[in-house]
DNA sequence: GAGCACTGC
């Protein structure tokens, strides 16, 4: 048996487990265009004049480097040791090898001459760890701080720890980082690494940002939901700090000194964010990242599974060592072409190296995503199946080859009439930036190849980015926070206006839960739900915990439902297992106080065992550990809220479910629905026919009245996290009355 | 009878 024969045996059976193949192959046989080039970094990468000053002088210098590091280390150091010099010598030697180093001064005058400096580097040019030492260096930030907006936790850290280093500090010293559960902070930080989200929440004690000189919000194009909330409030907050000083009825501010503000991004909005501030000034940075030659196929592949899976026996059996990460959607192709590539690679002739498929994405167990990490077995080609948890959250060293399947799934809020809107996750294609940024993944290390599941016609066609997050999320926390700060949704100018719809929703769910009163205005419910790092629902449920004595309860389940990992664990192969084991925890109500009975068997088993023992139990009960490790930090946080609002989070129900439920019905009044004649459940306050979703402890019951945590359409609109409540409880509250009323 | 991209306070 020739190679030949088996790679044509591949090409032509049918897809083991996909009912359609598709009728041709892919045609990887030559690049047909290669439309990004990745340059290295050289000396004319900053197309900016450069500037005659030269300010500032680096703290330290690279003096005396006699071996200096080749690769670049990412990890801090625990302390400085005796060789501390020498490190510290070949650290700055990488700093000035970084492509933005020789536009160092040209950068800082730039920043010193504008409010605004929309800077775009592509990835390798170093400017996040950079630009905030250069701001230090030159003095701008006088004595102030610089803060560095990142859109992910890990990111934050990460960066401050190397950053601490670069200024052979420890972090926490003159480099800090602020993340939720997390900080490292002293007197004496100058340069802060936060989450964007940590920002906006410190915006609501601190609305001028009085304590920053400098704001740079990095990773500004992917537009989350709080960055833009960020960009939006630092123009106003320019506005109001860097005013003239004879400016009248602004002596307190005055005294503040101006707001520097730096968004960086990739290149592809630019002009927009430049437009938004005023046409701010612009400058680019060049990257450097290694070649990475693109394919696209000759004709669309409806059936991006079957394709992808010829694809990599293609590259397994014709081309050299290095491995491959295949881009899916989700969850269900990742196991379904798991399955296909395992039953094809145990019949490959000897001479063909093994295959090592490692499945990744979210939901996976921890044990089992940690093996992506650890190094290919020799003789072996590793197979790496992943979600776009692979295109900016982790980076997987080692990858030669991407296959890009071009889909990706997409939640997105379809606001109702009554704000009672649901969620849609649905399979699509994905942006022109997305398509870059999985073909950069094949070009870490080395040079690459990416091959395109698609055409280079549909490349072309897909939309260059992802619509912002705050035209397709629900508005309704955000929207509490503004009020908070007196700003109205409707009246705040941003990059990209919300939907009408969405912010009507929003408008009209807050007034549901009792956080706004009939003039939009925020109410003191309004005012005490924001204190918690909450959804509103959940915080609604929260307050109306106090008044029926069972906020350790309520407390407890919300922690669960927040966490951003689930509690089940469910993969396809041990379906029965998990759900015997779920079984064990099961209340007759359904899944909230199922929860609870978890919290509480956690417990138990937590104050007995060791680390490992609680490991053990999890994987047992088939309890995912991250998300209840998660849900006890949030307890915690939410706990310390409750004492410093002098609210009592012991009082406990007991074993008496009626105020637990009642009080989480509070929040979720808008998540209710009925039983009809013909066994469906139809919303109370919408239009829609609900399915209580499969993964429910009361899936297929019929039950006269249920409310839920969320509606997610799929295949059909499902209702998630589900409880039952006698009719009476629901006919009990207030909006309910209220809305019949008016 | 049937399922779930990713963040963040």
């Amino acid at each position: 048996m020739a190679k030949i024969s088996a790679l044509k045996g591949i090409s032509n059976s049918p897809h083991p487990h996909r009912r359609h193949s598709s009728h041709g192959t892919p045609h990887h046989k030559r690049p047909i265009k290669r439309d990004h080039a990745w340059m290295d970094g050289s000396d004319d990468d900053l197309e900016v004049k450069r500037s005659k000053k030269h300010t500032g002088t680096p703290k330290k210098s690279g003096h005396g480097a006699d071996h200096p590091r080749k690769k670049p280390r990412l990890s801090a150091p625990a302390g400085s040791s005796s060789s501390s010099t020498s490190k510290d010598a070949s650290i700055q030697e990488q700093r000035k090898e970084l492509p933005i180093y020789t536009g160092k001064d040209a950068i800082v005058d730039i920043i010193r001459e504008n409010d605004v400096t929309v800077l775009i580097g592509e990835t390798g040019s170093g400017k996040t760890t950079q630009v905030p030492q250069y701001l230090l260096e030159s003095g701008l930030a006088g004595s102030g701080m610089i803060a560095v907006t990142q859109p992910r936790k890990v990111a934050a850290t990460s960066l401050a720890a190397r950053v601490a280093t670069e200024q052979d500090t420890s972090v926490g010293g003159l480099v800090g980082y602020s993340v939720r559960f997390d900080e490292a902070c002293s007197p004496e930080t100058r340069i802060k690494y936060v989450t964007d989200g940590m920002l906006v929440r410190e915006l609501l004690g601190d609305p001028l940002l009085s304590r920053y000189s400098v704001i740079i919000v990095d990773e500004a194009h992917e537009r989350t939901l709080r960055t833009d909330l960020l960009i939006a409030n630092l123009k106003t907050i320019q506005q109001v700090r860097n005013a003239p000083a004879d400016a009248k009825g602004k002596a307190s501010a005055a005294k503040l000194s101006p707001l520097k503000v730096v968004i960086m991004s990739a290149t592809l909005e630019a002009e927009k964010f430049s437009k938004f501030y005023n046409n701010a000034k612009i400058v680019y940075v060049k990257g450097r990242q290694h070649p990475v030659t693109i394919y696209h196929t000759s004709q669309s592949q409806p059936d991006y599974v079957d394709a992808a899976l010829r694809t990599f026996f293609q590259i397994h059996t014709d081309r050299p060592q290095g491995d491959v990460l295949i881009f899916l959607p989700g969850q269900e192709d990742i196991e379904s072409l798991e399955k296909s590539i395992q039953l094809y690679a145990n019949q490959l002739p000897k001479d063909v190296p093994g295959v090592l498929i490692c499945p990744m994405y979210a939901a996976l167990p921890p044990s089992q995503q940690s093996k992506i990490f650890s190094p290919t077995p020799s003789g072996m080609r590793k197979c790496i199946l992943a979600t776009n948890i692979a295109e900016t959250s982790i980076t997987i060293p080692g990858i030669k080859y991407v296959i890009d399947t071009g889909k990706c799934k997409e939640k997105r809020y379809v606001a109702r009439q009554a704000g009672t809107g649901f969620d849609t996750l649905l399979t699509r294609d994905i942006t022109q930036s997305s398509a870059v940024q999985r073909a950069g993944r094949a070009g870490r290390e080395g040079s690459g190849y990416c091959f395109r599941l698609y055409t280079e016609e549909s490349f072309r066609k897909m939309p260059v980015t992802a619509e912002p997050e705050i035209r397709r999320c629900t508005l309704t926390s955000s929207m509490l926070q503004l009020k908070c700060l007196g700003q109205n949704f409707e009246e705040l100018e941003f990059m990209d206006k919300p939907d009408e719809e969405t912010v009507v929703a929003a408008l009209k769910t807050l007034f549901l839960l009792g956080a706004l009163d009939n003039h939009r205005g925020l109410t003191p419910l309004g005012r005490q739900m924001a204190a918690f790092p909450l959804e509103p629902p959940f915080a609604r449920a929260l307050v109306a915990s106090i008044e029926l004595g069972c906020t350790a309860e309520v407390l407890s389940i919300i922690s669960v439902l927040s966490a951003s990992s689930h509690l089940f664990v469910d993969t396809t192969e041990a379906r029965d297992a998990a759900a015997d084991a779920r079984r064990k925890f099961r209340h007759l109500s359904g899944d909230h106080l199922t929860v609870l009975n978890v919290v509480r068997a956690y417990e138990e088993v937590a104050a007995s065992e060791s680390k490992a023992g609680r490991r053990d139990w999890c994987r047992k009960m088939f309890l995912n550990e991250r998300c209840l490790a998660e849900a006890m930090n949030i307890r915690a946080q939410l706990r310390d809220v409750c004492t410093r609002m002098k609210i009592d989070w012991r009082a406990s129900a007991g074993d008496n479910e009626g105020p637990v439920l009642k009080a989480l019905l509070q929040g979720l009044v808008l998540n209710t629905a009925f039983l009809r004649p013909d066994g469906s459940y139809k919303q109370v306050m919408g239009p829609s026919v609900v399915k209580i979703h499969p993964s429910s402890s009361l899936a297929d019951k019929k039950m006269p009245a249920i409310f839920y945590d969320e509606l997610v359409y799929t295949t059909h609109v499902y209702a998630r996290g589900v409880s039952t409540v006698p009719k009476s409880f629901i006919a009990e509250i207030p909006v309910f009355r209220l809305r019949t009323a008016a």
